[in-house]
RNA sequence: CGGGAUGUAGCCUAGUGGCUAAGGCGCCUGCUUUGGGAGCAGGAGAUCGCGCGUUCGAGUCGCGCCAUCCCGACCA
């Protein structure tokens, strides 16, 4: 029997690498962070939101990982490992099973059994949760695991940000009471913004759509950039600050005031006027005094679909979550003409006025703005001085009007600033919504039996990666802040120093320095091209020239000069200079974040 | 699912119905060179996304399909 022996002693000399630097990136690479993860042989796309992680990619997930195992234990989380395949059954416990749609990826076994592919671990950890918690006793708890997610997201989008297969940090907490789950709650919330501060991103807090998951209170975790496709509220004076989809706004006075006379309603006729605009030129009158109906249809679940009737002020714009919220659907879309006028309206010309038979949603500024101008649901016609309990009344009067770029703070006044942003990672208190699905009870103190308060905690691993590089980054290449960086050493030798290299090399690795070693036959334009691209912090050079002054070469990714170091002081300088660069990362995660509640 | 774009060697590109599909990068061999993606010589590498059609002749035109990207719809 041959013994086993490691083919190469040590971790990583560059010649040996598997995957390559491309000087150019594929065509259909569109935003920075992707480019240069490809470029820099980090990741390889197999299919549309499919990719794999080359050693050097792996390398910063595993340290990112790293990261946030250390923060996950500091709030007392306990690793283990849920299965990707679920069994259909406990899907369909939660009722998820028939609300989700091909979002989710259902196939069979040879037994024609039904699995799907799990998207999130809310049921593997109920199910796990509801045979091993009988006690009061056994709680609170926080589990956690890494595990790789499927997702057929329509659309994919901007490399790593937004793929169907990912990998996520998701955790969940379990606890007897709501005072519990407040208190698991905000340590996740400072543990996020230590995992974030660490890998060298601002990530800001801001309140959430509860959505799929269900459940009361959430926070999204977001990374500001123009390339992220959610969109935040945020208010410069006070603080404020909310996803879009559900950020409330203050409402600007009416023009009209609210408990002005309503005057006799009266038809005019307006041919070829179907939408507001056209309505605001032909009457001459602001887009505020006039109502505009938007028809949707909202799917209740798989089997059923109903029309939504939703009416708001003109020069508002409608909010689909906060309007799916309000009727209690998912999944709007538009109408088709016929829909709408299967209820009696006429579309280009609708109102709620003398509609029956289906229910209206109303936002807010409908109540409060009297004499307004709406459809006649006649051809040719709208009706002037309409008003909301006089003329119609809707089932539902609430908010749902999308904040815009400008909308007054709903704290403070001052006006919003909409900016992008990508979700890092969100928190939802979930309470009892899996707990009563799916008969996660204990007995608690006083004998009675009670439902397991849960929260949930998500982390997407390769959107992290992909949002630091897309911030740590200049024209030569990628940055990587050190605590991330697939090795904190670039070590790169020039012909004829091949034995000095080579014995700073084992050194650094004696002294467990994460060290990347350029050992190829290649001139040294090349070396240094392919080490701005990968973008390790750290860059030591040993040639001919440094050896005559028995020295090396030192270099900061981030900064543009050289240096010097005395050889036999090198390692020590790396190490220092390691310490230094990891210090203002650690300050930053020591700082309380900023609450958005 | 709607709109748009693209598909030629591992990557970037040329090829505008007519001879053996062209160039650069990368790769292999040799020489030369050695501090910011060198030079010379030689070489390997392509079912031009797939299928059907039009044509004397299709990488090129038509139809269908597939794939990828972008915008929208959608989305923890």
């Amino acid at each position: 029997m041959i013994p086993y022996r490691a083919i190469q002693e040590v971790p990583m000399r560059m010649s040996q690498l598997f995957g390559q630097t491309l000087r150019e990136a594929p065509a259909d690479v569109e935003v920075e962070s992707h480019r240069l993860l490809v470029r820099s042989g980090c990741i390889r796309q197999l299919g549309a939101g499919i990719f794999s992680y080359l050693p050097l990619g792996w390398r910063v997930v595993g340290k990112i990982q790293t990261v946030i195992r250390q923060e996950m234990e500091r709030i007392g989380a306990q690793e283990l490992l849920m299965p990707v395949v679920n069994t259909a059954d406990i899907w369909k416990d939660s009722g998820r099973w028939d609300v989700i749609g091909p979002e989710l990826t259902r196939f069979k076994d040879r037994q024609e059994r039904d699995l799907v592919l799990a998207m999130t671990h809310e049921e593997a950890v109920s199910d796990l949760v509801r045979q091993e918690i009988r006690s009061y006793r056994q709680l609170p708890r926080l589990i956690y695991h890494l595990q790789t997610k499927w997702r057929d997201d329509p659309r994919p989008r901007a490399g790593l940000i937004r793929v169907r297969e990912f990998i996520m940090k998701d955790s969940y907490s379990l606890d007897r009471d709501d005072a519990g789950l407040d208190l698991q709650y905000d340590r996740h919330y400072q543990a996020y913004h230590r995992v974030f501060s660490r890998c060298g991103l601002d990530a800001l807090a801001v309140k959430s759509d509860v959505g799929m998951m269900g459940g009361k209170v959430a926070h999204e975790f977001m990374y500001l950039t123009p390339i992220g496709e959610d969109t935040i509220m945020i208010c410069a004076s006070c603080g404020f600050r909310a996803n879009r989809q559900v950020a409330a706004f203050g409402r600007d006075e009416p023009d009209v005031r609210a408990d002005a006379p309503a005057f006799d309603i009266e038809e005019v006729s307006t041919p070829d006027t179907t939408s507001i605009e056209d309505l605001t030129k032909l009457l001459g009158v602001p887009a505020s005094r006039t109502a505009k109906a938007v028809f949707m249809v909202g799917q209740v679940n798989d089997a059923e679909a109903k029309l939504v009737f939703a009416v708001i002020r003109g020069d508002l714009e409608v909010n689909e979550t906060k309007l799916a919220n309000a009727a209690g659907v998912r999944a709007l879309r538009p109408a088709q003409p016929e829909e709408i006028t299967a209820v009696g309206a006429v579309p280009g010309y609708a109102s709620p006025v003398g509609i029956d038979g289906v229910s209206v949603i109303a936002d807010v500024s409908i109540s409060t703005t009297p004499n307004l101008i709406a459809g006649a649901n006649r051809q040719g016609y709208h009706l002037r001085n309409v008003n909301h309990g006089r003329d119609f009344t809707a089932s539902v009067v609430t908010d749902i009007a999308a904040a815009q770029d400008g909308s007054p703070c709903p704290e403070c006044g001052s006006p919003l600033a909409a900016r992008r942003g990508v979700e890092l990672g969100n928190i939802f208190k979930l309470g009892t919504r899996y707990s009563d699905s799916m008969g996660c009870f204990f007995l608690d103190e006083d004998g009675e039996r009670k439902p397991v308060i849960m929260g949930s905690y998500g982390i997407g691993v390769g959107r992290l990666l992909a949002s630091i590089a897309e911030e740590h980054n200049d024209k030569d290449g990628l940055l990587w802040p050190v605590t991330v960086a697939p090795y904190t050493v670039h070590l790169v030798v020039i012909n004829g120093a091949e034995n000095e290299a080579e014995r700073l090399y084992l050194e650094l690795e004696r002294a467990g320095i994460d060290t990347l070693y350029d050992d190829r036959d290649e001139r040294p334009g090349v070396k240094f091209k392919d080490a701005d691209l990968i973008g390790i912090p750290i860059r030591i050079t040993v040639s001919p020239r440094t050896i005559e002054q028995r020295a090396v070469e030192t270099k900061l990714r981030h900064e543009p000069d050289r240096g010097s170091v005395a050889m036999d002081q090198a390692v020590e300088w790396a190490r220092s200079t390691i310490a230094l660069l990891e210090q203002p990362l650690g300050e930053r995660a020591n700082a309380s974040p900023a609450r958005a509640d």
